[in-house]
DNA sequence: GTAAAAGTTGAAGTTAGCTTTAAGTCAAGC
DNA sequence: GCTTGACTTAAAGCTAACTTCAACTTTTAC
């Protein structure tokens, strides 16, 4: 396929997807008469890259990652160090995020007055814990 | 305080601080021969900002956000629209973030020797389902 | 009192991740 | 065969969220 097609498989814009190539996210595909020709397999490339993408991921971490996957002999150390401090952010984020949902939803029904009685309720994150012990 | 005190209290950069103040996401402090003297409050204001950061909030959402929680009457509508949006938000950012995690931790220990066959174990998203369905 | 550290400003610079532009070549439908 | 649309490139432009810079004033420590 073209990659007009693969562009709007995807929903990744075509410039999007030449540029992934210039930074080696995705191979250099065959050509027929100057353009770029793509198997099926890129479209699992891209979806990948764009999942990783939204986790956070930056798109040198995404090519070390896609990377470690291609060549997988036993799996490269720094391959596994990455995977493993990504696993422990993604633990944080599933966190934080619970934390902040609960405090939207009781901003939604709450009548507190000010930011901090709400906030007061809900140790929102470590460090603010910290400096309401210490404060006033 | 002084804004070099904020910064340290909060991790946050002196600079930063007065960028947050000219984009009004922290009020325009009392000065004392010029220069900004802060309340504790402002250490909630500024942790609370970069709280939403993390999570995805744009800062003018966060603008809207915090503003919405000053006037606080019966809750504008514009601020309702806004927590709700960041509640469905926030519920899938769980959802992907799980699959994520999911996904390394096999990747960690499997032998597939293609991209396919772990991707193919993981319903890895909605399109990518699609594509496998429609492929080949 | 003096030197260094911390504060001030507006403007310019930085980074990531693209998109747009210009100036072409190639392909598809009639 | 001709037009229209999809493709090509390198280079410049864009946005968000800051940081850095230069040139200055204020505060703090000795």
């Amino acid at each position: 396929m073209k990659i007009g097609e693969l562009a709007s498989r995807t929903g990744v814009n075509a410039s999007a997807i030449r540029y992934y190539e210039k930074l080696s996210l995705v191979p250099v595909p065959y050509r027929a008469s100057g353009q770029r020709r793509y198997s099926d397999e890129a479209i699992y490339r891209v979806l990948l890259i764009r999942f990783a993408r939204d986790m956070d991921f930056s798109l040198e971490e995404i090519k070390i990652f896609l990377n470690g996957l291609n060549d997988r002999a036993p799996v490269g150390k720094r391959w596994k160090r990455l995977a493993h401090s990504k696993i422990k952010q993604v633990d944080e984020t599933v966190v934080r995020a619970k934390r902040l949902k609960s405090l939207l939803e009781h901003l939604l029904h709450c009548q507190c007055t000010s930011l901090r009685q709400c906030v007061d309720r809900l140790s929102l994150s470590p460090k603010l814990r910290l400096m309401r012990n210490g404060a006033r």
